[in-house]
DNA sequence: CCAATTTCAGCACCACTGATATGG
DNA sequence: CCCATATCAGTGGTGCTGAAATTG
């Protein structure tokens, strides 16, 4: 709990400059990884885990920065696609590129332990359901 | 972050029939486990790593519930002491049992995982100034 | 006079509930 | 008819800024 409480805030500091939250960045993440730079809502919400009023209204305020835009689902029509925009990839880019070189806040940190971290706290995420979609 | 995200879930969902979040959860262990029962605002919100505006908001729900009390503090009269009441005993006593019958949502770890997470995080705490008062 | 402690008003953000509209 | 997707209104919790009152 402490650890994540150091570090989303150093995070958020970082990427205050940017007009991003850590929430909006990882959602700008995961449509830039994206094989069509556009998701479903739903997916979002899964990947991220988060609610499905938050992702409406992670969309909403990134929609209102121009950083992605609402398309209609052409594969099923109760759904709403986010896709990231040219200005959002431009966006999402420099702020990674600020945030890796503050190692995300775990500067001291070799590859090492940081993948012994990602391993220990890998099965509690699998049990929580992670990874699943 | 995932992790965190997935333990605060837990936790709070475990805390929400004692009328607790972890938050204040949190707080009334620390006053639990001080000398006196009592401690200073200011040292709360050292200890818990929170702005001194969140503390009063904490306090504040606590002594509505009748779990803390205010008292002057008598070795410096700008400060405010907050005080763990015989029902905040009882109530953060009874919480943490069923936290421990959780295993604080990490069961499945055994104690050399969960001594290598905490070995692992500590220097990340210690550079943060965590520990430090 | 400056600094520390606490509180207050106000704002932003995130998480959730319950209800609704639309479509599979 | 039931379920899924997304949105909206509203609430609670937390984190912060800026300002104020009180005291060291």
């Amino acid at each position: 709990m402490r650890a994540q409480q150091i570090l989303i805030g150093e995070l958020d500091a970082l990427l205050r400059p940017f007009g991003l939250t850590f929430a909006r960045y990882e959602a700008l993440v995961l449509l830039s990884f994206s094989r069509t730079g556009a998701l479903p809502l739903r997916r979002i919400g899964e990947r991220l885990m988060v609610h499905p009023t938050s992702v409406t209204n992670t969309i909403n305020r990134l929609e209102q920065a121009k950083l992605v835009i609402r398309r209609p689902n052409p594969a099923d029509r109760r759904g709403t696609l986010a896709e990231i925009t040219p200005a959002g990839r431009e966006l999402v880019e420099a702020a990674t590129a600020e945030l890796m070189a503050a190692e995300f806040g775990m500067a001291g940190y070799d590859s090492a332990r940081l993948d012994a971290l990602f391993g220990l706290l890998w099965p509690l995420r699998v049990d929580a359901g992670d990874f699943a979609s």
